[in-house]
DNA sequence: GCAAGGTC
């Protein structure tokens, strides 16, 4: 009798061998997948892991030359399965021909199932042998050989609940990104593709729906009253009383006082939204010197070690206190769990199995000396029965990610080499420690405060034990202390401030919590977040900088177009419908046929709100596109179209150049330029007068785009202020005028009056804001190459400092 | 060239 086994992956397989073969098993190769052979009860048993799935969707042949089929022809073609792993399928048909009894052994769960339904397809092509499926959620030895010593049948409604979602997920996918990309290339050129998913549309949704609220975001006045109080009436403080009657006070929160008898109070009112309420209030303490202890109370309060990771929570963890993508930090995981670091990094599961055995593991992280201590102590405050503090949910799957061996910071590096190793595995070694030691103790004090009548809000935190923290200092918060105080206590009033400040914005999204929505609504698995961010990044619809997400342009465009034509699809919704009718696939509820049908429905009626929205979805992407690459190439780049909001360029044709709007022919918008003349655009230019930009013709004269020549405007001086020295010496009414040509540079008289002075040639000349004492003239600063940088008064009558007699004379 | 899900 020969047994075969297929489990998910290579590193499951050959822990299954481990257990059942009682630690005695060889491994050998066919086609390239490891097979682990053993005895058990007399019989051969061969078990091999796969890589995840070895089959996938895909529509057949004819329908892949996207410029010949309208997109939604796709919703009416069934895809097909084919092989994706060649050599797994070929050692899946070799191993099973002399099979006698074929176990599933991949992961409890629904891709479990059908990767093994995949497997089952192979093999039955070449055996008739019996198939069953062994059902385990840990390698423990008890759960192990129960699971393989008493196999149940294949689930097919789970497996036929995975095939539903990959044929659902493809129809809609490419029938909608066909459709959006090739819309698009009739009005703009570009090769990207613009994809649309269930899973990775939702994800941009969320980004864009933060954008929006932040751009549409109306600040609203409020006012904040504010005081200062000392313990000490002699503490040297200035004494100001802010009367925010202009409104316009700038908040001014007071640094953490110098002296640690004093503390800032607000008043009970918080932000006060009327002006009048605020002043009013202000008017009854104004002046006010002393103030008394209303009330005080003093609560300890507790903060509890965090529960274990799982990869999610990892992920999110990593973002924000590592600055580490989820992708790469996935990536690391991975890495730390192949190399024996850490446990299997995909999992759901936040809670200890009751047997789970801590003690070896603390045993073993006391090698790395920055654990050794708290380890130490931990062990001897517990008697060694520590206790974690479980999350509430177990999949079943896998346990939490916890480290599996100590290890210093050479040891990780010597065997990972990806960046940001060593800190990945810090954070899962000082989490897991963490979650075995007891609560942070902090000490809350809250003061009620009366200056007359009026309550003012004073709080302190103290940190009484750190607990947890003293392991996991990724995020300390400091003690806000304040002095010692008891009900009753008089208190001197330093400064009352009637502060009037705006509401800020929503903050840009963080990567920690867009996996948190994704998380919670259901979008994307565990092990698949992480690549859905990717995607979009990879689009171009939003980038991320350290941790937080901004949407870019095509982003924003897409998402706003798809939410005027067909909302549910950049939702969370669109998902959880799918989901919905899988799930009734798995329950048996029914058939997998019939969810097609009413999914396919779904799309379909999704699919024609898109295309009858097409001119919209089109002028938007179109136009974003060409800006973007409008923007991209420098050179030729204007600015923004006031009309269309599309980018402005600079076109050169046989017939001669003029600036044209990208958005063309939807938007016509032209400017003339000069004829002749090279032109560069002056960037940091600003036109009062509305001029789109800028530019300078041959080194000439500027011009600013919709606006003509700078030369004759009556804004010229405004955009090029005279550099003006001081009165003219010979009229004694006009200004002494810097004049800088290209070749030659003097002062000469505003008023025209004729009197022109020289002043030095060379070196690199500035107007200094700075007076001479003797003439009232301003200085200048000259710097000259491989000179002392040299400031004088260039008043040829005064030369009081710098400048010696020769160096300058009067011009005829 | 389209998706999302496994895993290396």
């Amino acid at each position: 009798m020969t047994v075969v086994a297929f489990a998910e992956k290579n590193k499951a397989a050959e822990e299954i061998a481990k257990i059942l073969g009682s630690g005695s098993y060889s491994q050998t190769r066919v086609d390239g997948a490891a097979v682990y052979k053993f005895k058990r009860d007399g019989e051969d048993w061969l078990i091999t892991g796969l890589a995840g799935h070895i089959m996938g969707y895909d529509y057949p042949e004819e329908y892949n030359r996207w410029n010949e089929v309208d997109p939604g022809v796709l919703l009416d073609v069934d895809p097909q399965k084919f092989v994706t792993k060649e050599n797994l399928a070929n050692a899946i048909e070799k191993l099973s021909k002399n099979a006698h009894l074929i176990i599933l052994a991949c992961d409890y769960d629904r891709e479990g199932e059908n990767i093994g339904f995949e497997a089952k397809e192979l093999a039955e092509r070449v055996s008739t042998a019996p198939i069953k499926r062994a059902r385990y959620s840990s390698f423990s030895k008890a759960e192990i050989e129960k699971a393989f010593d008493h196999p149940g049948e294949p689930d097919t409604n789970l497996a036929m609940a995975a095939e539903t979602r990959q044929i659902l997920d493809l129809k809609m996918g490419a029938a909608f990104t066909r459709y959006v990309t090739l819309s698009v290339r009739e009005k703009a050129y570009t090769k990207e593709v613009l994809s649309i998913g269930p899973c990775q549309t939702p994800t941009c949704g969320f980004v864009y729906d933060r954008e929006k609220a932040i751009r549409e975001f109306k600040p609203k006045d409020f006012w904040k009253i504010l005081a200062d109080f000392d313990t000490n009436e002699d503490t040297p403080t200035e004494m100001i009383e802010t009367d925010g009657a202009d409104g316009k006070t700038k908040p001014k929160r007071t640094k953490k006082a110098e002296s640690d008898t004093q503390f800032q109070g607000t008043h009970r009112s918080g932000q006060i939204s009327e002006k009048e309420k605020a002043d009013e209030i202000f008017k009854q303490i104004k002046g006010e010197r002393k103030a008394v202890v209303d009330k005080k109370s003093v609560k300890e309060q507790s903060l509890a070690p965090p529960v274990p990771l799982n990869t999610t929570e990892f992920l999110k963890r990593a973002s924000s206190f590592l600055n580490i993508s989820p992708e790469k930090s996935l990536e690391i995981a991975e890495q730390l769990y192949l190399s024996g670091f850490t446990s299997y990094p995909r999992t759901e599961t936040n809670m200890y199995a009751p047997d789970f055995e801590f003690m070896p593991i603390l045993s073993d992280l006391i090698k790395n000396p920055s654990y050794s201590k708290t380890i130490e102590q931990l062990i001897r405050e517990t008697g060694g029965k520590v206790v974690p503090k479980n999350g509430p949910k177990d999949a079943k799957d896998h346990p939490p990610i916890y480290p599996i061996r100590g290890a210093t910071q050479s040891d990780v590096e010597k065997v990972v080499s990806l960046p940001g190793a060593y800190p990945v595995y810090d954070l899962i070694c000082r989490h897991f420690i963490a979650n075995l030691m007891p609560p942070a103790v902090f000490e809350k004090t809250k003061l009620d405060i009366k200056i007359k009548d009026e309550l003012f809000d004073v709080t302190g935190s103290m940190k009484k034990s750190s607990g947890w923290l003293s392991i996991y200092d990724y995020e300390t918060k400091k003690d806000k202390m304040l002095p010692q105080m008891e009900e009753g206590d008089v208190l001197f009033v330093k400064k009352i401030q009637n502060m009037s400040s705006k509401t800020a914005p929503p903050k840009k999204l963080m990567e920690s919590e867009l996996l948190t929505l994704m998380d919670k609504n259901g979008i994307g698995t565990k092990a698949t977040a992480p690549t859905h961010i990717e995607t979009n990044k990879k689009r171009g619809y939003f980038e991320t900088s350290g941790k937080t997400i901004s949407i870019l342009d095509k982003g924003y465009m897409l998402m706003e177009s798809l939410d005027t034509a067909v909302p549910i699809v950049i939702r969370p919704e669109i998902r959880s419908q799918i989901e919905n009718l899988i799930q009734d696939v798995e329950d048996g509820k029914i058939t997998m046929n019939d969810a097609l049908l009413k999914g396919t429905t779904l799309i379909k009626t999704m699919y024609g709100d898109l295309t009858a929205n097409k001119d919209r979805l089109v002028q938007k992407l179109a136009g974003s596109i060409k800006s973007e690459a409008a923007e991209s190439d420098k050179k030729n780049y204007v600015g923004v179209c006031p009309v269309c909001g599309n980018a402005l360029r600079l076109i050169t044709t046989d017939n001669g150049r003029f600036v044209g709007c990208v958005g063309y022919p939807d938007c016509s918008q032209t400017y003339p330029v000069p004829k002749t003349g090279a032109l560069t655009f002056l960037r940091s230019k600003k036109c009062p007068k509305g001029g789109v930009a800028v530019m300078d013709v041959g080194k000439k004269y500027n011009w600013a785009v919709g606006v003509g020549p700078c030369f004759n405007c009556d804004q010229k001086d405004v955009c090029d202020p005279p550099e003006t020295v001081g009165t003219c010496p010979k009229c004694k009414d006009g200004q002494m005028v810097l004049v800088r040509l290209s070749d030659n540079r003097f002062l000469s008289c505003s008023k025209k009056c004729g009197h022109t002075q020289s002043i030095p040639k060379t070196g690199r000349l500035t107007v200094l804001d700075k007076k001479c004492d003797v003439c009232g003239w301003n200085l200048f600063k000259n710097k000259e190459a491989d000179k002392e940088e040299i400031e004088f008064c260039a008043n040829r009558r005064c030369r009081a400092i710098g400048l010696k007699n020769e160096q300058q004379k009067d011009n005829p």
